[in-house]
DNA sequence: CTCGTAAGTGAACAGCTGTAGCGCTACGAC
DNA sequence: GTCGTAGCGCTACAGCTGTTCACTTACGAG
């Protein structure tokens, strides 16, 4: 039912502030600007093959073809949007991993971390782990996020904070649960979702076997 | 200027079977040939915004005004397919609900045939879970899912199998566990993930604290 | 056989898309 | 002041899309 045609060339009367062209030397400022808009607009459709080059052109106030000065052609632009997603994603989960102490509230608190970063940025979250582009694309430095989650794991079993077990296949379940809690919530944003939170604490409880932070139950002493 | 009727849609060599029209009467039948062809595309595509009508007319071998007949609009036939598409997997897990024996067993039949649905039709459990209609389109049919494995869940309580527990909070943490164990493994098929089965084994034993059935070990003593 | 009508077509419109090739223009070293 | 070139724009092509309207064909009741 969606028109989507609202015919937005709208050339003749406020057609484009021209932008003014970088100092010499500077044109990877523009390289930037694309990739900040294609994610921009990436969020606001969570789907990558709804959007268009010539739609991020437009937001970034450029000629079509000037995306072609730094980028070889429409996925080569996506795929470096999602790449430089990830390492956002990553910087702020590592961010929160060094504010906590102890390996218990480290993986809580990057855990809890993922949730927000996926409720911030729904459609960023959808693109980069339901797009069909995880079939037909190289995206292998998603893997970091898998070997970070079970190294969190691993402490927690080192300092004996948790059973003892196969911290990949812990690690594992764990990432399953929880992308699966954020992406009910962001695939329907209405539904009436009890609190994020507490289901992760929950998942931690049960799945990894810690008891989350603010009510130190010792471990079965062993 | 320029005629652009050069294209001539390669009329001449292999263009259409005619499909033969229908028999007085009959006319809906063209419409469940659509709808089976547009689920089969839509599970190729895995993506909803990516099927376009004309490609549905021309796998049907029925000009694209003929889809017109029978839906008001492309998004209105996307629904109909995904609603129908729905109906399959519930009938699917219904019946695997039936042919077990006592509410564990039923919870897991159900659960088990759910993953391996998803298994079997990656892309249209991709739409129907994770496209962006679900943002913008009426998916309430959807709800029933919820509904029944709730109760599944409150059988095994009600039976003294499952600790007595919120059985509609501890459904959606099973839920949510089993939708991002399945929702890994349809987005990113080509990597190396363990067994599902074993997966849902340890959420069904962890979250909602029901032994399942082919090793019958005791539950804790009491 | 006649003929209303159910079943399905064809052409056209207005818009969108990715991409190629060539053209411009203003900055800044000289 | 000159002038190479970095930084970017314009036009065009070939193709796709959803949707509308007028049109045809062939079935089957009478």
């Amino acid at each position: 039912m969606q028109i989507q045609s609202i015919t937005m060339d709208a050339k003749s009367p406020s057609k484009r502030q021209s932008r003014g062209r970088n100092p010499r030397g500077q044109g990877e400022r523009l390289r930037e600007e694309i990739v900040a808009a294609t994610l921009r607009m990436l969020n606001d459709l969570g789907d990558d093959q709804a959007l268009s080059l010539r739609a991020v052109a437009r937001e970034t106030n450029v000629a079509a073809t000037s995306v072609y000065l730094h980028f070889p052609d429409r996925d080569a632009l996506v795929l470096a949007a999602l790449e430089r997603c990830h390492q956002n994603l990553m910087l702020a989960v590592q961010q929160a991993e060094l504010t906590e102490e102890g390996p218990v509230a480290q993986l809580r608190g990057r855990t809890l971390v993922l949730g927000a970063w996926a409720h911030d940025h729904p459609g960023l979250y959808k693109v980069l782990h339901e797009s069909t582009l995880n079939q037909h694309a190289d995206m292998r430095f998603k893997e970091e996020l898998g070997r970070t989650t079970t190294a969190a794991v691993q402490r927690c079993m080192d300092a004996g904070l948790a059973p003892t077990d196969d911290a990949s296949r812990v690690a594992l379940d764990l990432r399953a649960a929880v992308h699966g809690a954020v992406s009910m919530r962001v695939n329907q944003p209405d539904q009436p979702w009890p609190p994020l939170e507490d289901q992760i604490d929950r998942f931690l409880c049960k799945l990894v076997g810690v008891s989350p932070a603010p009510t130190p139950t010792e471990t079965t002493g062993e």
